[in-house]
RNA sequence: GUGGGUGUAGCUCAGUUGGUUAGAGCACCAGGUUGUGGCCCUGGGGGUCAUGGGUUCGAGUCCCUUCACCCACCCCA
């Protein structure tokens, strides 16, 4: 179809594209205050990226990928997710070599390929923020408490902040282990699903809703006695300097995020109340990421946020945004020959910043002054000839119906004071 | 990707056991005498009844296809 988006994208149309902009502009002004800089990379890479980046056995890479080749046979991906494409840029441009720690931020659309549903797009957008070349459990602090600090300004309540560790290269394989043997003998009993699970990610078994199964789990070893001495020492540091900042969390042994990369810290940011998407936020750290892209020895640690779902997380708590909209001065003419008139007012006006608009339909007065009100405009500048003659004109005020006769040369000052009066 | 639900004007919905030119409210545009909004009155524009096919003398109404959205799963943002 012709008038038909393509499944799963949306149009942001007047009316909603501010709330877009309202919530972009509190990440941006956000990250200014925590010292991150932005970065826009492109919308696609090379495919490989993604495939080496994010994991090749992980779903986004295995069937969600918008893959494609170009004119010169070349297999593009349309990015699935911020993270690698931060990861390569930052090795392509050697960021690595100037000072550090390197902060960034993004804000842009990725695309995954599923069924759509409420609050799950193919092309969906996210704010997120990757820092380089710090292993400090300060940082992963830091992190968090701008993940929640974005909510909190954007006015969200009651999020539940989720956080585990993952382990490291060296610690993880050991838990793996010691989960499956655990599991082997029982795995019988555990629901189909988890079956299936025991190979790829044993670890997700524990995000099973089925109560057989989580009484099963019961006695299983968890990470967090797996861990080797330094992640656990890292681990303990993060919330401790949690608890400083006073940010409180759920210590989730289950959590396990889906991309390959994750080491040590990693969290998810649920939001209560939004059906089956109501994760709608996550990152962790990814020591190892750069390295496996070929680059240096260099920690990471970022976060991704799901723009769509925190707007469906404001709406579900009923914040509103407010949405600027009208102008300050619309021009409306009676009689022939005021076009020219017009246009050079308005000119004027917006010259001076003052926001203006006029009727491009030839409505009469009366249809013009319902235009104004409808627009809404502050106030009406009427332009007649009785009054032009006299080198004047009439401005009302449609809030107050107040209305005088102006000279033209006062127009533009009277209308700042108007505007400084109720601004 | 798996299972289920829904689909009539821009929006919210009517539409009787299948039966003439498919309706309402809101919204939009124009009028209600000559230079001023909200209310009221009148009129107007706008729908290939999501799509393609089938059953029937006749389908918005019954059956199937496709598409889109919604819900759950999978996964995640």
């Amino acid at each position: 179809m012709l008038t038909q988006r393509p499944r799963g994208t949306e149009d942001i149309l007047p009316g909603n594209s501010e709330k877009w902009q309202h919530v972009e502009e509190v990440a941006r002004s956000l990250c200014r205050l925590y010292g991150y800089r932005e970065i826009r990379t492109p919308i696609f890479e090379h495919t490989e990226l993604f495939q080496r980046g994010v994991g090749d056995t992980t779903d986004i890479v295995e069937k969600e990928m918008y893959t494609f080749l170009d004119r010169s046979e070349r297999s593009l991906t349309l990015r699935p997710e911020g993270t690698a494409p931060v990861v390569r840029a930052f090795l392509e441009h050697r960021l690595y070599s100037g000072m550090l720690p390197v902060k960034l931020f993004y804000i842009g659309p990725m695309f995954r390929y599923g069924r759509p549903q409420a609050g799950r797009l193919r092309q969906f957008h996210q704010f997120g923020v990757e820092v380089f070349g710090s292993r400090e459990p300060s940082l992963d602090a830091e992190v968090i408490a701008l993940a929640m600090d974005y909510y909190r300004r954007l006015g969200l309540e009651g999020l539940e902040l989720h956080i585990n560790s993952v382990g490291c290269p060296s610690c993880r394989p050991i838990h793996r282990e010691k989960l499956k043997s655990y599991l082997k003998d029982k795995l019988e009993a555990f629901c189909p699903t988890c079956q299936g699970r025991f190979e790829r990610n044993p670890l997700r078994i524990f995000d099973c809703k089925n109560p057989k199964c989580q009484e099963l789990l019961k006695g299983a070893p968890t990470i967090t006695s797996s861990l080797c001495p330094d992640c656990s020492q890292h681990f303990q540091e993060v919330l401790r300097y949690l608890e400083e900042l006073n940010i409180t969390y759920l210590l989730d042994e289950c959590l396990v995020r889906g991309l390959d990369y994750y080491t040590n810290t990693a969290f998810e940011i649920i939001a209560p109340g939004l059906g089956a998407q109501s994760s709608i936020g996550g990152g962790g750290r990814y020591d190892g990421l750069v390295e496996a892209c070929g680059g240096p020895s260099m920690p990471g640690i970022g976060f991704g946020l799901g723009l769509e779902r925190t707007l469906l997380a404001l709406e579900a708590q009923n914040k509103k945004i407010k949405v600027e909209d009208g102008v300050e001065v619309l021009v409306a003419t009676v009689g022939e020959g005021m076009e020219t008139k017009a246009l050079r007012l308005l000119s004027l006006l917006r010259e001076h910043n003052i926001p203006a608009d006029k009727d491009y339909l030839g409505r009469s007065l009366k249809a013009q002054m319902k235009y104004a009100h409808r627009y809404p405009a502050r106030l009406v500048i009427i332009l007649g000839e009785e009054e032009l003659e006299r080198g004047r004109v009439t401005v009302k005020n449609l809030k107050t119906g107040d209305q005088e006769e102006v000279s033209w040369d006062d127009v533009v000052d009277f209308c700042l004071r108007a505007k400084e009066c109720e601004g």
